[in-house]
Parts: C-alpha cells; sequence; structure tokens
DNA sequence: ATATCGATTATCT
DNA sequence: GATAATCGATATG
C-alpha cells in the first residue's frame, strides 16, 4: 500500500533492541547514527538525533575507561549491552554512552553530538541559553557535555539505566532515518591510542561537536 | 579565525 | 596528590 507523499505529523519512533548493542563498539556507533535519543519529563519529549559517537573498545584500548578492569565507576561497561554508562568528568561535565558487547565484555559508545529534533524550548533553558539563531542552536548539543545538560543526564539519576525500553525516561529509537555519508576520524579530548579511527559522524552535519574535520581518515 | 587557560571534583595511584 | 572521553571565556592575528 502507498506511503503518504508527505511525513505524518508524528513521526513513529520505535526502540532500539538490545541485540543491537550487543557487538562491537565500532558496528554500534557506526549504526548508531541517525538513531534518536529521547528523554521523557513529565509530558515534555526532548528528543535529537545522533550525528556524532566514538567507540570505545574495553580493556585492549588504553583510552577507554575500562581499560584498567572493572571498578565501581565503570561496572556498567562489563555489564550487558544497552545501559546507560555516564561519567562525571573535570569537575563538571557528564558524558553519555552505551554498553556494548555480550555480558562480561566491556566496551560502548560516547555520545558526541545531537541534532535537536524536539523539545528545543527545554533544552535552551536546561543549558541556560537563549536562541537567537541558527549559533545557539547548535550550542544546544554540540559535545558529550552539552548534550547531557540539554537532556538533565546525571550519573545519579541516569547511570546504569535500560536504554532499550521506551517505558524508561532515557531510550533511545529509530525513526526510519538513514544515515548517508559518514566521515571517520581520530577521537577527540584523548592522550592514549589517540590516532585510532574511532569517531563517527555525519558529514556536512553542522552539530558535529569540535573544530573543523579533524583529518578524516 | 585559532590558541590557550581556568574551573572544579569523582576517581584512582 | 594527580588526573581527566569538557566547556566557556579571554587573548591574539
Amino acid at each position: 500500500m502507498p506511503r503518504p507523499r508527505k511525513s505524518p505529523a508524528k513521526t513513529e519512533i520505535r526502540p532500539v533492541d538490545r541485540a543491537f548493542y550487543e557487538r562491537s563498539p565500532q558496528r554500534v556507533a557506526r549504526e548508531l547514527l541517525g538513531k534518536v535519543l529521547v528523554r521523557k519529563t513529565g509530558r515534555r519529549l526532548l528528543t535529537g538525533r545522533v550525528v556524532e559517537v566514538e567507540a570505545y573498545l574495553g580493556e585492549a584500548d588504553p583510552a577507554a575507561h575500562s581499560a584498567a578492569g572493572r571498578t565501581e565507576r565503570n561496572a556498567v561497561l562489563f555489564g550487558p549491552p544497552g545501559y546507560a554508562y555516564i561519567y562525571f568528568i573535570y569537575g563538571n561535565h557528564y558524558c553519555l554512552n552505551v554498553s556494548c558487547e555480550p555480558e562480561g565484555h566491556a566496551g560502548g559508545v560516547l555520545f558526541r553530538a545531537l541534532e535537536p529534533l524536539s523539545g528545543i524550548e527545554e533544552m535552551a533553558k536546561a543549558r541556560g541559553v537563549t536562541i537567537g539563531g541558527e549559533k545557539d542552536l547548535i550550542k544546544l548539543t554540540s559535545g558529550p557535555g552539552r548534550l547531557c545538560e540539554a537532556f538533565c543526564i546525571t550519573r545519579a539519576r541516569d547511570n546504569g539505566r535500560d536504554l532499550t525500553s521506551p517505558g524508561e525516561s532515557l531510550w533511545i529509537g529509530d525513526d526510519g532515518y538513514e544515515a548517508r555519508s559518514v566521515v571517520v576520524t581520530a577521537r577527540i579530548g584523548i592522550t592514549k591510542a589517540a590516532s585510532h579511527p574511532l569517531r563517527y559522524l555525519l558529514a556536512g552535519n553542522r552539530f558535529v561537536s569540535g573544530r573543523k574535520n579533524i583529518l578524516p581518515i
């Protein structure tokens, strides 16, 4: 049967299932591009499209938090796939990851930037900025610390949360968007294993974080 | 436009 | 006691 020519007013977002995350961080990272992060607070719905992520490979990756083995902080990375690992960094910011690989094997994907889709007023309020133009819109969720602030994500609130269920106040869904051209570069902000091509982004997307395009690989 | 720097604290050595 | 998967402000060309 023919699909309507115009997209419906409300786009259906289907949850991404756990099997999706039970794979290597590289594969999960690549395929997470274009998915939607959803935050449900009261009757407000905040959504943002994933436009930039990084893969962290577990105990074999010197840059990963799991490199030195399991601790209280990084336990989620060693648990089952599809759960939120949130850490606090530089005394100021939270960052969101989703656990990958089968249970017992560490690995995760860091969310580095989103393109705001809905709930922009709420995000601006959470970020403490006023939206005057395009530049202000970009400041909402362009960066791992920024997107957590916009979505009110904290370790106390969300660490260990199941990201596969729409019953949760934070989850990841698929609205049918397909990532077209993907660029892979070195990861940002790390000193160990800094040259590996493990950062994935949607080519040309305005909401990607950081300066220009750092050495595409 | 890019470069450098200070803030601020949980976590680990 | 040192470090850190960042951000925003300030300085400089």
